[in-house]
DNA sequence: AAGTGGTCTAGACCACAGG
DNA sequence: CTGTGGTCTAGACCACTTC
């Protein structure tokens, strides 16, 4: 207790406790001293060795779970699972409309709705049995009520199919919609992209040649039981649309 | 202090103290309670408000951070910077393959490879300024050696032009060996997805037809001062490949 | 039963923001 | 200068795992 901060000996950078201790087992399991599977030192032998409290080993130890190098469990122990930090790449949706990738000054307008059974083709798209129904809207996606961006087949189960009413209000996504509405609370999302040619129908309503190469994108809503709600499958002609995504190499570790 | 645990009394789960009162302080703050920009009252004071250990308000704060409602600044305060728990996407990207989409087992074999120097339409594409060097490396990805996935053109900086000479040994990604030999770091990655129709040429080495309608996928990687330093550009057959995103629902707040 | 990590208390000193 | 959150200590009881 002599020494309850050292910071102005220390070389450089004055790091908190927590994070030299966590540093230096980072450092000790990456060389090897500690090998995969095996138990760290219990907190107790920790604070001893460090000359720490308990509070500081612990956020120690949480760094290096934070990092994915240990995983901690009451009463077995911490237990090494990665040698190193973990560095994933994510990608950040911090907005509704990074999903959909559409500006909000975008909306929907809806050309047909009727509810379909599925065959094997349909239920291969919307990951189901054929044989099932669905509720189908067609739409237009148009930027500032004129200009065409792309046609929209979305798919609901057929006891959402009143959320087409709600189409077109606003700039409001039609998952959303069906969220709202029906209590649906959204898990995951799985997105498939992939190119093709289309259609002459599609390709007359977005008025733009037959045959010409589109961009399709095709979303899966699923829900907390991680059942598929909704499925949308969009279709963009090649030259008016892009879809970017950002990944950012996961801050982890100290 | 003559109530340490009142969990028996408690009525369902035995919830920590800490998750209560962040509980308590999120449904306060959703209710309009305390509005946005306000200062929440101080640690002092909801310490003694909850009747609790400074240890234990400060973990129900860092709840209301981790979900994004709050942020807290040393002598400043806590300030409520959201009215609900963010709810964000993430995808999340635990090993290489998953940015690149391929399986370990395609190759890429180079076909040509010479040093460049950007035109404006390039420049665009590298997002840097024209009049530069850069080292072009044009090559097809295989499948167990023989059959073609697709067309990779990649551009690196002129001082990384010799990963070349490692490339097609193992499945390593091209991003990943110039790391590994330059000691780049890359901290972030831009993937672009676009449609489009194949050039004779790709046509021919893919051995499909012309005009043949195809995925673009563009990946542009950045080092950690944010320049960039590869930029991949992917030519796939549509029928042949598709991109898949997983996006799944942060898990945030209690 | 013994030992682990999870929760919690009541203190303390410090760095930083703000008037 | 005062008050904030950030770090840290030395205790304690508990839930859980393992033997």
């Amino acid at each position: 207790m002599a020494e309850t901060k050292i910071n102005k000996a220390s070389a450089s950078a004055v790091l908190p406790r927590y994070l030299e201790v966590a540093g230096v087992l980072q450092r000790e399991i990456e060389s090897g001293l500690f090998v995969l599977e095996q138990l760290l030192p219990t907190e107790q032998a920790l604070c001893q060795r460090f000359s720490a409290s308990r509070f500081t080993i612990r956020e120690a130890l949480k760094r290096l779970m934070d990092n994915g190098m240990v995983n901690r469990r009451q009463g077995s122990g911490t237990r090494v699972i990665a040698t190193r930090p973990s560095e994933n790449f994510v990608q950040q949706l911090d907005t509704i409309d990074e999903l959909l990738q559409y500006s909000t000054d975008t909306r929907l307008s809806v050309i047909n709705n009727e509810t379909v059974t599925t065959d094997i083709a349909l239920a291969s798209m919307l990951q189901s049995s054929s044989g099932e129904d669905w509720h189908k809207i067609e739409s237009l996606r148009l930027l500032n009520d004129q200009q065409k961006i792309c046609w929209t087949d979305i798919y609901v189960r057929p006891e959402y199919k009143s959320v087409v009413n709600y189409i077109g209000k606003d700039s409001t996504p039609v998952f959303k919609l069906v969220e709202n509405h029906f209590g649906i609370i959204s898990r995951e999302v799985n997105v498939q992209i992939q190119a093709g040619s289309m259609s002459k129908q599609h390709a007359q309503a977005l008025s733009v040649e037959e045959e010409t190469p589109m961009l399709i994108v095709i979303r899966r809503y699923h829900d907390e039981n991680g059942r598929i709600y909704e499925v949308s499958v969009s279709e963009h002609p090649a030259e008016r649309f892009s879809y970017s995504i950002n990944l950012t190499k996961q801050i982890k570790g100290n």
